[in-house]
DNA sequence: GCGATAACTGAAAACGTTTTCAACGACTTT
DNA sequence: AAAGTCGTTGAAAACGTTTTCAGTTATCGC
């Protein structure tokens, strides 16, 4: 197209039109132009292969059209399925997602916070470790926050996140009707949502005479994994675990394998996201679903209607997870004695 | 800290410093300033609370200190690794990536490539489809390209790829060693890597003396699990299924389960990119091994290495799998008849 | 027909930086 | 003691847009 050394700005695009530079902006941000200047300068941005230089518009304009998304990690399917939904969501509104990961790492999230500041985002989505969130009122940054899967009781920010404690609740009461006792649980140690888990596990349990039994771990399957062996070496062994998350889901896997012990009558399992792989594993094992489309979609939401009107009150959207009965929590059979 | 209605700019650290603008951003980029001056200047700085205005100076600069990131589908995990790969070298260089995923839609292909244009971006990592591929070397992009996981025999971009036909001819190695003969193959139909994995199954299969047989099939594990399901169904009946990424591995172990086969008895399989879940799934299934960590790095060498010497010829960096054996294919029984 | 209004257009300012350029003072060299 | 040289500094230009502001022309109401 181009022959010209250098790629064409507006001016060149204005010169082949034969129009001012105001112009062919106003044709490009569809402000008013008549409709045979509109034309020309169509037909002078093709020919001359123009393309707006956003870092430019940005300046000008003051919107930079881009909107940060702090995750601890990625790779965790939860968010890699949330990031998604984010991300379509926000091309579709014409702008660009910043990704971070901050490895539930207090010092990262800080950083990264102030390359948002840097990039003077539109507005944040993010999942915050507990450190970070405690001060995160304090902090003043000068775009709106939208936290997703962990969030306090009580913060000035929206919030989109699933009913924790109704969950946990769940997966209890479903391991008591399919008649287990001894239940016990395996929760992060790095985030809300742990807790609120846990809370949602431990008032389930006490409402129905049973007692609760929990330990919290660092995110990992291997620490899992450890856990249940170790656990089920004691004399309190549990029938059945119910864990915090999918990494956790695969070191109860793992430890049943290496104890031998059949899922799921030798030890039942069930926990949080249902991932494709769940279905396959064993007898399937039972999950809690999380709405990931829909909550990285009403991030979004939240945010938009956030920039809209910065003095609403703040919002939390608490969204409800299904149980997803598999194998792994069949009708405890009988026990000889 | 900053009592002012406006966030502070470069002006006001200067007027707080008693400097020039100038002064301020040379100690900010460490041009030369004498040590009393920079002293007051980061006082200053501090004082203000200042944060650099990115698109201020990516303007000014002409340095987008960005790079791109376009995949098929972050979900999927091998490129859910690469991707944190990318970002994890990116940020460590000082640069910002830009995640797009295109849906092996080559419009939308097309879209990011544009986007990418606008934003001035530094350089682009890029896994196409095979219709963007073929146009890929005709475009002129005003920055440098490197392909990962896919490319073309001959191109003028840089790459770096597993070595696929290698891989597919280990797992055909690995099951006739065990003792399979029948075995059929399932590949992806909208990359090249699917392409370059039956080629390598082809060539194994035929250098034994054994007939291959493959289907090409969209990347969906419904699509696999049909086509073992019919398959199965025939008279040509495979004794082992040899497939092209995950998705299909688990289409394989839906369908074996719906047809009640016992893997591997019944039916074996081997596949590509060791999820931590093909560990916990049946006997464990047989994969191959990405170096995912690896090619994202690489990736980001190669693209570095090209931005400081342009005119070097490209280079294709290759790299091996690994062959991770699961019970999914363990030694074939001796067949009655 | 004539002033008022509306619709469009262009010149120039603005966005917040980095970079160029010239100037300054303090040394060193001759 | 004059002439370079070096390291430091500030004024102002530049980056490529959008936006303001002030026209200009056409249209309308009377």
């Amino acid at each position: 197209m181009s022959l010209s050394g250098k790629a064409a700005g507006i001016k060149d695009v204005a010169l082949a039109a034969g129009v001012s530079v105001a112009t062919v902006s106003r044709v490009l941000g569809n402000g008013p132009v008549s409709e045979a200047l509109r034309k020309r300068v169509e037909d002078a941005v093709r020919a001359t292969g123009y393309r707006p230089n956003l870092s430019a518009r940005r300046l000008r304009s003051q919107h930079s059209q881009t909107i940060g998304l702090v995750v601890s990690d990625i790779r965790n399917p939860f968010f890699t399925a949330v990031s998604r939904a984010v991300e379509d969501a926000a091309y579709r509104a014409g702008m660009r997602v910043i990704l971070c990961n901050s490895d539930e790492n207090p010092e990262r999230e800080e950083l990264y916070l102030r390359l948002m500041q840097e990039e003077r985002i539109t507005g944040l989505i993010f999942a915050p470790t507990r450190a970070t969130l405690d001060r995160l009122d304090g902090l003043d940054l000068d775009f709106p926050v939208v936290l997703i899967d962990r969030n306090a009781p009580a913060t000035r920010h929206d919030a989109v996140v699933l009913d924790n404690p109704r969950a946990a609740a769940m997966l209890v009461e479903h391991l008591h009707a399919q008649g287990y006792r001894r239940i016990a649980g395996l929760f992060g140690n790095t985030s809300t949502t742990g807790q609120e888990r846990h809370e949602g596990y431990r008032a389930a349990m006490t409402a129905r005479g049973l007692v609760p039994a929990a330990r919290f771990l660092a995110p990992h399957a291997d620490a899992a994994e450890e856990a249940v062996v170790d656990w089920m070496a004691g004399s309190d062994r549990p029938e059945a675990f119910i864990v915090s998350n999918s990494l956790f889901l695969m070191g109860v896997v793992k430890a049943a394998r290496r104890l031998k012990l059949p899922i799921p009558d030798g030890l039942a399992v069930a926990g949080f996201d249902n991932e494709p792989w769940t279905e396959l594993v064993g007898p399937g094992l039972t999950v809690i679903e999380q709405p990931v489309q829909d909550i990285g979609q009403s991030a979004m939401t939240l945010l938009f209607e956030r920039l809209e009107a910065p003095d609403r009150p703040s919002r939390r959207l608490v969204l409800g997870g299904t149980c997803i009965v598999r194998g792994s929590t069949a009708a405890r059979m009988a026990e000889a004695g």
